[in-house]
DNA sequence: ATATCGATTATCT
DNA sequence: GATAATCGATATG
């Protein structure tokens, strides 16, 4: 565990999720498993999602059950299922009682690789590039990988060392930074809220 | 390398 | 009853 490596704090994400999605890129997920074993990458991916002006947001039709974490505290998970089978990460932005979080679009893998490809069902046995990209490249992949579900994980604190699930700087910084148009969505296809290294 | 398609169910209209 | 912030398989160049 790096000296310089520290949790990142909760007004890191009370912010404009446009910022915040721009600023996660280089920063850590950390995983610790109940084995003891610690899943770590690097945030390569993400995009932004707003409140009531961005049609394609989940909590552009106001508060729900499904979205509730949303309008909550920020830098929490706000983890939903989808297409019947995918489960995908956000984390919640904005002060309490706005609306909007950051979704994780791609990690580069870095500690429990054997642990990643065990959960994603993956074998390695040809440890090709393509193969070990799949294992954290897309919103659905990266939570099969850092076993991450909505009944374990959904509205849980990732701004605590002590959390399971934490976000952290390790100081590294992100060269080149760019943006485009979000992935998936039919409704507000055009706004440039996702961010890639 | 790119394109198309089926899977499978929680959530909302 | 329709849709979905996706993925993996299959087909084709």
């Amino acid at each position: 565990m790096n000296e310089e490596q520290h949790a990142i704090g909760r007004e890191f994400f009370a912010r404009h999720p446009r910022v915040v999605a721009r600023a996660l890129l280089g920063k850590l997920l950390i995983r610790r498993l109940p084995s003891g074993h610690v899943l770590s990458g690097r945030i390569v991916e993400t995009e932004a999602y707003l409140g009531a002006d961005d049609a394609a947001a989940h909590a552009a039709a106001g508060k729900t059950q499904r979205n509730a974490v949303l309008f909550g505290p920020p830098g929490h998970a706000y983890v939903y299922f989808t297409y019947g089978m995918h489960y995908c990460l956000n984390v919640s932005c904005e002060p309490e009682g706005r609306a909007g979080c950051v979704l994780f679009r791609a990690l580069d893998r870095l500690a429990g690789i054997d642990i990643m490809a065990k959960n994603r069902k993956i074998t390695l046995e040809s440890r090709s590039t393509a193969r070990l990209r799949s294992l954290t490249s897309g919103p659905a992949r990266l939570c099969q990988a850092f076993a991450i579900t909505r009944t374990n994980d959904n509205g849980k604190e990732m701004t605590s060392p002590a959390s399971d699930l934490v976000l952290m700087d390790d100081g590294y910084r992100t060269k080149k930074i760019r943006a485009a148009t979000r992935i998936g969505i039919t409704k507000s296809p055009d706004l440039p809220l996702r961010f890639y290294v």
